[in-house]
DNA sequence: TTTATAGCTCACTATTTTGTTAGTTATTGT
DNA sequence: ACAATAACTAACAAAATAGTGAGCTATAAA
């Protein structure tokens, strides 16, 4: 739980007021959040296909993540009807999808630095 | 001091190694780095500049992401000639420039989604 | 009946990041 | 002599994030 009157949670709302860029690096700067919204993107849609992409991530920190991804309205989970046990899928929204061009910018950017050029 | 036998090491280095947007992502994704990035290319180079600029700051952390940011070669930093106490001035590289239209994507993003739409 | 799969959550610890307080060097202004 | 400015750094504490291990619900297959 977050403590809402450190200095940190300040420090966050001040930027966050600041310029939007700073709301924007809170959603895809934490670990593993990039890769999650790329894997879906590209077919991965599953809690386990995602386990499978990602085998280091560990499922509470895969969780933790969908769940906060869908609160910030990136993602939305949705039950597979007439599976059993139910399955769920998750797809981008157009707010989800929107990240993607700009994840080609990064990690072209990556890339081009890569071997400080 | 980082643990380099952590799990938390090992996969930031694992991510780092599948995709270069990862390192994209730990370069710009920490607090405040955008903000000084930004800062400088509006001409705010100097250390008392950034702080003026970004109140909240401390000195401490200020110090610490210009570091960091030294040595992934994002900002140069020169000593002022002729000024007493020395001045420093700080510049961005051409890899530190090239975050700058990334920037205006994210806050675009950032800002367009603000409330939800 | 045990094992397996899907999709989680809970309580917890480890690790890392962020922020605090005080102090440094050197020089100018009062 | 004393305070102020520029540009820091060191040692530390607080907070947040990342990761661990176990367990849950429901069904089906061996």
């Amino acid at each position: 739980m977050r403590k809402k009157n450190s200095t940190n949670f300040i420090n966050e709302k001040y930027l966050h007021e600041r310029c939007a860029l700073n709301v924007a690096i809170d959603v895809i700067g934490s670990r593993w959040v990039s890769q999650i919204i790329f894997s879906i993107s590209q077919g991965a849609n599953r809690f386990h296909l995602m386990k499978e992409e990602l085998p280091n991530i560990s499922e509470q920190v895969l969780s933790r993540k969908l769940n906060t991804l869908e609160k910030q309205n990136i993602i939305i989970k949705r039950a597979i009807p007439d599976t059993i046990p139910l399955g769920v899928r998750y797809i981008l929204t157009s707010k989800g999808e929107s990240l993607l061009p700009i994840f080609e910018s990064l990690c072209a950017w990556g890339k081009s630095y890569d071997l400080g050029a």
